[in-house]
DNA sequence: CACAAATATTTTAGGTTTGAAATATTTTCA
DNA sequence: TGAAAATATTTCAAACCTAAAATATTTGTG
C-alpha cells in the first residue's frame, strides 16, 4: 500500500493525512489545473478556427484510428464518457456528414460508425494543425520533460485500469 | 521557440510535424487520459458517498482557502470556469444552505459569497475524506514522482498563465 | 455635471455530460 | 422451446459549461 511512518500512524489516530497523501493531492490539484487550462485554450482554438468542439473533434479522432469503424459502445469506452453522451454528439455529427452509422450484420441492436469520405479528409487536414497548437501550448516542455510525464501518468493510468473480464 | 532540427526544417516544407510535437502531444493526451479517469471516479464518490457533486466541492474548497469569502468573479478565475457557470453552481449552493451571498459595501454590483457555519463544518470533515480517495486512487505515486509531476506541470502551467494587466 | 467606457453579474441559447430508465435484440439455459 | 438474463443503444431529466447578450452599477473624462 506504500505507506510511510506518518501514513501508518494515522490509521491508528484517526483523522490525520501524511505528507505523502498531501503531495499526491497537490499533484491531482496541479493534474486538473493543466488540463483545465489546456483544454480552455484547445476549444477555443477548435471553435474559432474549424467551427467545432472538442467533442467532437475526439470522437472524429477516436474513428481515425479505427478505419473500420468503432461501434457506440468500444467509442464510449475509448473515450472514457458515457454512452448516452456519446449518441448526441454522434447524431450531430452524422447531421454534419462526417460520419456514417452502418448496421452490423447478425447483431440489430448495435452500430457500427465510421468516417464519411469527408470526415476522413476534414480530420486529417485538421489532425496537423491540432498537434502543432499542443506543441505550442507545450512549449516549455522539453523531450526528457515530456517523456517523463509520460512514464509516471501512464503509471497512474495503469493502477487505476478496470479490471477487464473474460 | 525551442525547436530542434527537423521541426526547423517542417517550418520551410510545410506539413511535417516534429518527434518533439509527437511527444508533446502523447504527453497531452495522458494527461487528459489520467485526468479523464480520476475525474470519474471521484465524481462517483461525490455523489454516493457525499450526495454532491464535483463542481460544487470545487466551490466550497476555494472558499475555504478564502475564508472571507470570494467575489462571483474572483471564483470563476480561480476555478477556471466561467461566469455564468458559477452562477448556477453558487445557486444551488445557497439553496442548500452551504453558502451565502453578501452585498458589497459601496459597489453594488458586485456581491462576495462566503461559506455558511455549516458549509464549513460540512466541507472540513468531507475534505479530508477526498484527500484520502485522491491518495488511494494515486497510490502508485512516490513522493519522488509527485514532486517531478508538480514540477513539470508547474512549468507548462506558467507558460501558459494569462498575461496579467496593471 | 453628463455621459461614454469599464466593470460585475445574470440571463440566455445551445451543446455536453451523467446516471437511470426505457427499448430492442441476442444469448443462455432449464 | 421459451422465459430470464445479458447486451447495445437511445431517451430522459437534471446539472454543468460556454460565449454572447442583457442588466445594473461605477468610474473616467471632457
Amino acid at each position: 500500500m506504500n505507506m510511510n511512518k506518518s501514513e501508518r500512524l494515522s490509521e491508528t489516530t484517526g483523522n490525520e493525512t501524511s505528507d505523502l497523501s498531501k503531495a499526491r493531492l497537490r499533484a491531482w490539484l496541479q493534474i486538473l489545473k493543466v488540463s483545465r487550462k489546456i483544454e480552455g485554450e484547445l476549444r477555443e482554438k477548435m471553435r474559432t478556427e474549424f467551427n467545432t468542439t472538442l467533442p467532437r473533434f475526439d470522437v472524429l479522432a477516436a474513428l481515425y484510428r479505427e478505419r473500420d469503424g468503432m461501434r457506440m459502445s468500444e467509442l464510449s469506452k475509448s473515450l472514457m464518457v458515457s454512452n448516452g453522451n456519446v449518441t448526441g454528439i454522434v447524431d450531430r455529427l452524422v447531421a454534419e456528414g462526417l460520419i456514417v452509422r452502418v448496421p452490423v450484420e447478425n447483431d440489430r441492436r448495435a452500430s457500427i460508425v465510421r468516417l464519411t469520405a469527408a470526415g476522413e479528409k476534414d480530420f486529417a487536414e485538421r489532425a496537423l494543425v491540432h498537434e502543432g497548437w499542443v506543441s505550442e501550448l507545450f512549449d516549455d516542455l522539453s523531450s526528457g520533460d515530456a517523456d517523463a510525464l509520460i512514464r509516471i501518468l501512464r503509471n497512474i493510468s495503469h493502477h487505476n485500469e478496470a479490471p477487464h473480464h473474460d
